[in-house]
DNA sequence: ACTTTAGCGGAATAAGTGTTCCGTTTCAAA
DNA sequence: TTTGAAACGGAACACTTATTCCGCTAAAGT
């Protein structure tokens, strides 16, 4: 048919990912895209649609394997009890690792974006009951095989472990001290724990 | 000496506060603040330096603010657990609640620019440490008159509450469910509690 | 080999950005 | 009443913004 596309899209999408995580919706221009991703601005457009739609797309993506992540962890794992402790440590600056966090893209869309825009809150909401109701399946599996605490509901420690990971990720984005963020993740998974 | 100013200052950083919380800096033009503030674009260069340091001066006006309303309720009350109910019940949209919940300055802020730019990661994190300590010295307190629960260590406590109020205020301003935020409360006090 | 389709490079556009500058206006001190 | 200092309104500035457009190029189907 046609002239074939010079750039790899899913590379594309990768890097554009990561600007748009760096730096933040607003704070991303064209240009910063342009130059980064490997194409051409008309090439952008084309493939893309525009900015936003840019943006949407790589949202999406981020939010796909983020869940197909955790899914995937929580259905290996014979304690959840640790795959919980994998998550929580992943929304902080680990001591060792003197590479920078960004915190969590998601996080960061629901406070730059999430308050005017619906399309955006719609996404950030939808993502946060999906992942809680994903926690609660896996809690109330955990309940009955008998490693986890049961005086509060699958769906509260669910949320509750949810919430924490948020907590820890917008510290995380502004380089806090991640000591203290261990110690949040040390006692909320003794609460966890039977 | 010279001419009076035509506007009052104090309005107008609360007008600046008001317009930087729901925009966020980068979406918030300095035309958006002229039209706004009731002041001409000479006059907001003249009192304020520029954009920049007009966030960081309503940005402080907001810390301190806070921060003594949460001091004077700590001090003023019998028994800390209710005021820490208060906090937590704050930090997201109460049910007949139907206005805008903005969400919360700091996280926004620290979200938005907390991870380029070192002079308001610095400023995010002072805060943070400065409540958590705050806390940790009124749940000592609490202890000893009795009815905090006290494996956990003071600073511990502190950090876990001063977590799950940022996790519920990236919730409300992204307007999430506020049954859910309300789960986590619940649940936070009762952890908190002998 | 020619046509068709789509990708590309880069100029062009039109509006918006933060900031500065200047002439005028107000008002208190001299 | 004159002088000096600061506030104001608004034009001006230099630059960046997102997006569009066009002429050229590459490659597959006829």
């Amino acid at each position: 048919m046609a002239r074939a596309k010079e750039f790899d899209i899913e590379d594309a999408e990768n890097k554009a990912l990561s600007l748009f995580w760096e730096k933040g919706y607003e704070a991303c221009s064209v240009n910063d895209l342009v130059q980064n991703l490997g194409l051409s601005r008309s090439s952008l457009y084309d493939t893309f649609g525009d900015k936003r739609q840019l943006y949407l797309r790589v949202l999406d993506k981020y939010r796909k394997s983020r869940l197909e992540k955790m899914h995937e962890a929580l259905r290996k794992t014979e304690d959840i009890y640790s795959a919980f402790e994998t998550f929580l440590s992943e929304s902080y600056n680990k001591p060792g690792n003197n590479s920078e966090n960004k915190g969590c893209f998601m996080v960061n869309t629901a406070t730059e974006l999430g308050f005017a825009d619906t399309e955006f809150s719609e996404i950030v909401n939808s993502n946060k009951t999906e992942i809680e109701n994903m926690f609660s399946h896996f809690i109330h599996q955990a309940k009955q095989s008998g490693n986890i605490r049961s005086e509060l509901s699958d769906i509260t420690l669910a949320r509750l472990l949810y919430n924490t990971m948020t907590g820890l990720r917008v510290a995380s984005r502004s380089k806090a001290d991640s000591a203290a963020s261990q110690y949040v993740v040390k006692a909320t998974l003794a609460l966890l724990k039977k």
